[in-house]
DNA sequence: TTGTAGGCGTTATCAT
DNA sequence: ATGATAACGCCTACAA
């Protein structure tokens, strides 16, 4: 006798739909929809006892047969460069809670900023006819507008540029931040301040970088360009950027990071050097990320309302999804002082 | 004239389907599905001419039309506990980008631990027809697993125990590890070795408690039970453990914490408390999280593969969708020794 | 090689 | 108040 590999069955048993049940309470399949939607058109009886029986033979409604003739799918995708980055699992976090809040289910995909990989999840997202989608691109939006707006499905882009008429966005007020944070600085007597930025001409780091020249500008202070480096947007360039900062024949005495997680590689790359921050430098990172209270020292960052801005994004969608036309969002940002900034030396 | 606000149809325009194509190829609609699938049974000629106006028209095949057909979505789910913990993030990646190489799309659902969330998330699913479900539960898993295994979908667990026969697990060796950990740090000659929990009885924490206890036995190490202080999981948690274990009369010369978000609040009231590490005493985490490199001092650590564990977990999943018996997984952690550990002063 | 005729599980519009 | 009946967009026998 052959060996028979037990295999479980899950393809057997199809779920109980409307006309399994139907059938034991002895009515239409049409009564037992408006039973389970208590629709006024059904006696108060019969509306129960069909909603015993769904009960009881654990009834779930087919989302996929509902959406077939209702034509919306009360899902919508969500395009990210990479989840791994923590300041993305914050937006995400807060689109989700937002859409599981309004009913709305959320595909994730995670186009790893491959240009390739986020065609044919966008593709994938009109396959599945998504509702909506919201792109949260913390690096730069290699995504090709031109075919999104092709599938004439709202979209809401967190932190990137505007490109099209069919697109809204929310984004952080990335140019006041930076100058507040930048000021900040000159407010200690810094004079020399540096800026780590990220690599690839991320529309964020464009504005961030803007914001602390016009700070600069402001103040009367002259732009120094080999005070700015660029790392990658991770710990990993941060370190390295940093490291040609100090190598300088007269290195800065603060600098502004493109984000916390650059400012993680940066700090490391001064402890590295045997120098101390804020006695010997002063750093302001950008995002207030989880780790910034508890690095060493304690990060001075610009805080985003993350979280706030990924549930802003699915309401802009929702009213989109309406018909409306929802206003552009700014959203202000706000410096946290802590321990990493302090006046030069004298 | 009353104000006429200019609001985008997205609703009007429906996306175009096989019986479209048929219309402007003057074929039927069978013709159609099988020369987008193409099938042999059409002329090489008809196929090609039909193709190209799929291609004109911007065809889309409706994915919730066919899944209604063929009973299968192409679609899992997966439940985490916070998509703000950056183990989760990383995770997740791996579950997408596997998921993504398959050609299945990812339904995200965020629980906060919540076990009411988490169980209308589950629902959520059952109703959106989902193929598999795999939940990522870095704490404890509340979910109602009868509910689960009721639903007759395969199931797969990242660390967490393995509670029914409907449900599959894989886990990285957390007793082993930790065994290891807590061993590294006796090879170092501390004696008197602390442990940082997390607050919830989370699975993983029982077992990473194990190996300590393990490790000691083995050396024949008394277990010192005040040596041991819970936390949350997080570095909120982990700071104020800490501080109690450095109020002991005689405090640990070492500790080894749940994971490394908890050896950051640790670090952090080491270095209130103006100690230094690994000089006055030796920090160990669990995780490898992309920061640990770059805490003050770098941090040694286990590293464990969450990237492929997430990979793993849905080929895990594909096998069970296909009617296999996968084998239930443990996956090997590894020690990276980093700055934190040293011998304890004499 | 192609067309015709269901059917998947809903909702929605008719009748009754 | 309830029951037929027809979509929704796709797949798949079965017929031709």
């Amino acid at each position: 006798m052959p060996k028979k590999t037990r295999r479980r069955q899950y393809s057997g048993q199809r779920p109980a739909s409307i006309k399994d049940i139907a059938r034991i309470a002895g009515v239409s399949h049409s009564t037992v929809s408006r039973a389970l939607h208590d629709s006024p058109l059904v006696t108060r009886a019969t509306a129960a006892q069909i909603q015993k029986i769904a009960r009881d033979v654990g009834y779930r409604a087919s989302a996929v047969a509902r959406g077939l003739v209702t034509r919306k799918t009360r899902t919508i995708g969500v395009v990210v460069t990479t989840v791994t980055d923590p300041w993305v699992g914050e937006v995400l976090s807060g689109i989700e809670l937002a859409a599981a809040d309004h009913g709305y289910a959320v595909f994730l995909a995670d186009s790893n900023a491959d240009p390739a990989r986020e065609k044919s999840v966008v593709q994938s997202f009109a396959e599945r006819r998504v509702d909506g989608i919201v792109v949260t691109s913390s690096r730069v939006g290699a995504l090709h507008t031109p075919m999104l707006s092709e599938m004439m499905v709202p979209i809401v882009l967190i932190n990137n540029q505007h490109p099209g008429k069919f697109v809204h966005s929310v984004m952080i007020e990335n140019l006041d931040a930076s100058r507040e944070a930048t000021e900040h600085l000159i407010g200690l007597g810094h004079r020399r301040i540096g800026y780590v930025g990220d690599r690839y001409g991320h529309h964020s780091d464009a504005e961030r970088f803007a914001g602390y020249r016009e700070a600069l500008q402001k103040a009367g202070l002259p732009f120094v360009p080999e005070l700015v480096a660029h790392g990658d947007g991770k710990a990993e360039g941060g370190a390295p950027a940093m490291s040609r900062l100090l190598a300088l024949a007269s290195p800065p005495t603060a600098v502004f990071c493109y984000n916390d997680v650059t400012a993680l590689g940066v700090l490391h790359a001064i402890h590295v050097r045997g120098l101390r921050v804020p006695a010997d430098i002063s750093i302001v990172g950008f995002d207030d990320l989880f780790f910034a209270p508890y690095t060493q020292p304690p990060l001075t960052t610009v805080r985003q309302p993350r979280k706030k801005m990924g549930q802003m994004a699915f309401e802009s969608l929702l009213k989109l999804m309406s018909g409306e036309d929802p206003a552009e969002i700014k959203v202000p940002a706000e410096l946290v002082v802590r321990e990493s900034t302090a006046a030069p030396q004298a």
